[in-house]
DNA sequence: AAAAACATGCAACTTAAGTGCATTATTTCT
DNA sequence: AGAAATAATGCACTTAAGTTGCATGTTTTT
């Protein structure tokens, strides 16, 4: 049984063909992807199961959904959190004007806030943009 | 020459009633709306003028645009800021998952990140959900 | 093997956002 | 003031992402 079946299979998901091809997909890229990014990284793509696909694999806890100000969901895969560390979901995203790629700063958290009386804090999406390395340095 | 008239002047929007109107209606609220919001805040309403009309409230530097992470653009007017400064905008928002209501936390700015080697910030966008005060002491 | 549960494909719908263009209002120029 | 230029408004139409319904195909369970 090969290794992304076991993966799928360990947040309970059948693995599918389709199933398995996005996550490898998936696994080969470090940026965040957006639907349309899938659709066209496929010979045979039916965009509704690439997104019930996805939404599965945001459901079950493989992928977050990112929203970078875009207007537009990219996915990435969730770090190798062997399970119930969901406090990885706070780290930060950056976001480049130049390239439009949008990348997971994994290790990056966001940083503790405290908010007036009477506010509760469920989640945080923290985005930054600006120019990434890659354009940086290409100058 | 009414207040609002002389605001909108400074920044270099003339004063056209659905401008007049659309300030007021802005000025009223202490959350971000959305253009439906604006839209439905209007006996006479024509989605197409309102829309142009906040984005010219943007352009200006009247009003910020906010993405809270529902997918829909909201709106607010920027705080009294007497031209310049342009550091404003880095406060953060809350988005109430209850109300689903979104309000700028003006006077709580975003902390500093560092970033890794290459990666240049020139914007932020920090959005906390979760339940609002209202919401919360409503029990 | 039959029944139940789930995945896939195709078409259609929803909704926010945005554009083109004719009309109307305001400002500027002579 | 009147004409010309510029800007605002209204209406129709388009775009694109996201989403759902339903029929068909596949896998799992009993
Ligand atoms: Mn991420
Ligand atoms: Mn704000
Ligand atoms: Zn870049
Ligand atoms: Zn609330």
């Amino acid at each position: 049984m090969g290794d992304i079946e076991l993966v799928l299979k360990e947040h309970h998901i059948r693995p599918t063909a389709i199933r398995l091809l996005m996550y490898k997909f998936l696994s080969e890229r470090d940026i965040a992807v957006t639907l349309n990014d899938i659709e066209s990284g496929f010979d045979k793509s039916e965009r509704t199961t690439l997104y019930r696909t996805i939404k599965t694999f945001e459901k079950k806890g493989l992928v977050h959904q990112i929203d970078d100000g875009t207007g537009i969901a990219k996915y990435a895969l969730d770090e190798k959190g062997t399970g119930e560390n969901q406090s990885q979901d706070l780290h930060l995203h950056f976001h480049c004007e130049k390239c439009n790629e949008t990348i997971c700063l994994t290790d990056h958290k966001i940083p503790h806030i405290s908010l007036p009386k009477g506010f509760v804090s469920k989640d945080m999406n923290l985005v930054i943009k600006g120019i990434c390395d890659k354009c940086s340095e290409k100058k």
